[in-house]
DNA sequence: GCGTCAGATCAACTCACAGC
DNA sequence: GCTGTGAGTTGATCTGACGC
């Protein structure tokens, strides 16, 4: 097993005796009774007992409760962007309507706000509680900030449906909140190059042209580091911070502002040459077409059309070291020529 | 409609190099 | 030596074109 599954599974492997029910809560939550016939010093030193030994649970691993949806708070780092989708969170909703709540979030007492949480993951299922009105169960961990992070980085991981800019955005943030490159790398679950790739994306492309395209999932590294390269030219970063302000972007589709924006960057200016492929089609001396031409930026594709013999693209093949002879010889004439 | 294929794109990885 | 970065490679996956 690797690392990172050991990792996740130690997250979710409390002892059954770890589970709490509504009567072995922390201090922090709305307490049952725990019996009216014993007088009030009794309870008070049983209930101080008891959280004496939860203290020592949480501190040596997980316990599961049922809170108050409304006393836990996000992680301090955004792990994703807002849901734009909201189909599958609608999904996520009646799930749990129906079924119940089947997985745990997990989260920490919440540093500053006594008596509050602090989730590392399950927003949604946060959300979706609060909506219903029931309780969210959680699994209760003492966790340090980078514990929260690598915690949180690690239950979104395995899922696969983070986009590469809603990670690269997420190192950013780890990495600003002061954590050292090891934690990025933990919580992604990347290695260096990886990671200072992540970074430098998130670090080249501004916050508003990220929050204006959105999570854009079906766009990768390459793209998006092409994206970041074109927009170091501020004139490109002018036209796509131009075409972002149009009313008509925000109604595309996230990828397709991508698109846009990509389109944007590249688009070259009057008298600059375009980067668009360039096709021709090929005649023979007799006018008949044989062949396209394609021509992009890294390759020229020459196809010959289906109404053409076979044997014609065999001869070509057979005469192309011959051909590229003549040209040789030809070059290297005019050069001596010019010279 | 289904299966096959080629091309595009992706994440993950290795390696080399530069700066400290 | 450690860390960050960029280039290149590899295998997996997705997508569209094509033939049956």
């Amino acid at each position: 097993m690797s690392k990172r599954t050991d990792t996740i599974k130690s997250l979710f492997t409390a002892p059954q005796s770890s589970a709490l029910s509504a009567d072995n809560m922390p201090a922090a939550l709305p307490r049952v009774s725990s019996g009216s016939v014993r007088s009030l010093k009794d309870s008070f030193s049983e209930v101080e007992k008891e959280n004496e030994e939860l203290r020592e649970r949480i501190a040596s691993g997980a316990v599961i409760l049922e809170i108050d949806p409304s006393l836990v708070d996000p992680s301090p780092l955004a792990d994703r962007f807002r849901d734009q989708d909201d189909s599958s969170f609608e999904a996520l909703k009646q799930s749990i309507a129906q079924r119940g709540q089947e997985v745990p979030i997990l989260v920490r007492e919440h540093p500053e706000a006594k008596g509050r949480y602090q989730s590392a993951y399950g927003h949604r299922r946060v959300r979706a509680t609060r909506e219903l009105g029931i309780s969210v169960k959680a699994i209760l961990r003492s966790l340090s900030d980078e514990a929260l992070v690598v915690a949180q980085g690690l239950e979104n991981a395995p899922r696969e449906d983070l986009s590469f800019i809603e990670r690269a955005s997420f190192a950013m943030h780890i990495e600003d909140a002061g954590h050292s490159r090891s934690v990025v790398q933990d919580a992604l679950s990347v290695d260096r190059a990886e990671a200072s790739k992540l970074l430098a994306v998130a670090r080249s492309v501004p916050a508003e042209v990220i929050q204006a395209i959105g999570k854009a999932p079906k766009v990768g590294r390459g793209r998006w580091q092409s994206f970041a390269e074109l927009i170091k030219d501020s004139a490109a970063l002018k036209r796509v911070r131009a075409a972002i302000a149009e009313p008509k972007f925000a109604e595309r589709e996230t990828d397709a502002r991508f698109l846009a924006a990509f389109s944007a960057a590249t688009r070259p200016s009057r008298g600059e040459p375009s980067k668009e492929p360039d096709e021709k089609p090929v005649f023979s001396v007799s006018g008949e077409k044989i062949a396209h031409v394609r021509q992009a930026e890294r390759e020229l594709k020459l196809t010959i059309d289906k109404n053409v013999s076979t044997t014609f693209a065999a001869f070509l093949v057979d005469q192309l070291p011959a051909l590229f002879d003549a040209f040789s010889k030809k070059s290297s004439g005019q050069e001596s020529t010019e010279a």
